[in-house]
DNA sequence: GTCTATATCCCGATAGAC
DNA sequence: GTCTATCGGGATATAGAC
């Protein structure tokens, strides 16, 4: 997931970050707790980043650049598959790396005007894809959604909840959830 | 909401905690945020409260107490109405309040330990109250849900995750996203 | 009960040696 | 690039007058 992110020591620090404001919040974390779970002083920080905040962008922009991707060209030979697929991609991404996505998720105000217009942004194609799949099934006459916002936004909604319930040692794992999920959104939205 | 709480001033104090801590987060709320939102001095908070802390253990609690409230004793003729009603009212509950539910959603980790077991009781109610009532329904053969408790938490997932998103100056009323929801779940589990 | 003033601590960020 | 040391500011909570 940060494997783009160099040097190495920028990457350790970048994932010393995520986990500090997935536990705590960004706000209850500090420098020096980023630091010293990067196995560095507090003023390394510093040298790969500008601020805290920064860090902070670093990771939402990434988390949301890749929640993005998985709904880009998701296959599926007709509109019925391909929410199938949008929706299991989706809530398993939120499993799967449900560190990233509760900072993703739940720390949005914590960033600058800025940088929450850029992500904000982001955030209007992940809502844009996932609608323009739910409309093709309407439009096929296979989905009855009235309101198709509204019906995209609960779809949407469902799925970004898991990374606040999700526990890597409950019974369920991410491509379960995945599935569970598409079956439900499937019987919630097909007339 | 809050017109159990007195003298006057503690509830002033309370309401004006619950708007600052879903505003910017428990941390990043001061507690001069606090006393100057309730239009008082920085000491005044302690006439009332023993810390911040327990200011929060006082919304979450109460909070808790009134969302768990609004499960007990769903009226309806059968199975299929009573979990209409519930999440009509679960859900409207979350669009409602939404000041106080994301302040009991999102910073119970900022809880002491000792208060973070007190919420998860009343939590372990909740989750209990909505499983028996889709239970009643899968019992009766009307809904079918071979995974009770994967159902009864995306149920859950779904209304909770309204406090995230609502906005008062959205175009949907907490009515309307009620009667939205009870829709959607009841073609999710309806056999 | 409420105030002003302040004790005590800790945070984000920087300076400067190596 | 990484460290040690530290600055300047602001946090929670308390002391003591009224």
């Amino acid at each position: 997931m940060w494997r783009h992110v160099t040097p190495d020591a920028a990457r350790r620090m970048l994932i010393a970050a995520a986990h500090a404001f997935a536990d705590k919040g960004y706000h209850a974390t500090t420098t020096r707790d980023i630091a010293s779970l990067a196995g560095m002083s507090p003023a390394a920080v510093y040298i790969h980043y500008r601020s805290k905040e920064d860090l902070l962008f670093q990771i939402s922009k990434i988390g949301h650049e890749l929640s993005l991707s998985v709904l880009s060209d998701v296959p599926g030979k007709d509109p019925v598959e391909r929410l199938s697929n949008a929706v299991s991609s989706f809530a398993r991404w939120h499993a799967e790396y449900h560190t990233t996505a509760r900072v993703v998720q739940y720390e949005l105000g914590a960033l600058s005007p800025e940088h929450h217009a850029t992500v904000v942004e982001l955030r209007r194609g992940i809502e844009g894809r996932m609608r323009s799949i739910i409309a093709e099934g309407v439009e096929a006459g296979l989905f009855d959604a009235p309101d198709l916002r509204g019906a995209t936004l609960a779809v949407l909604s469902l799925c970004i909840d898991v990374a606040r319930w999700y526990q890597p040692t409950g019974k369920r794992t991410p491509e379960q959830i995945g599935a569970l999920y598409a079956d439900l959104v499937r019987r919630m939205l097909m007339s």
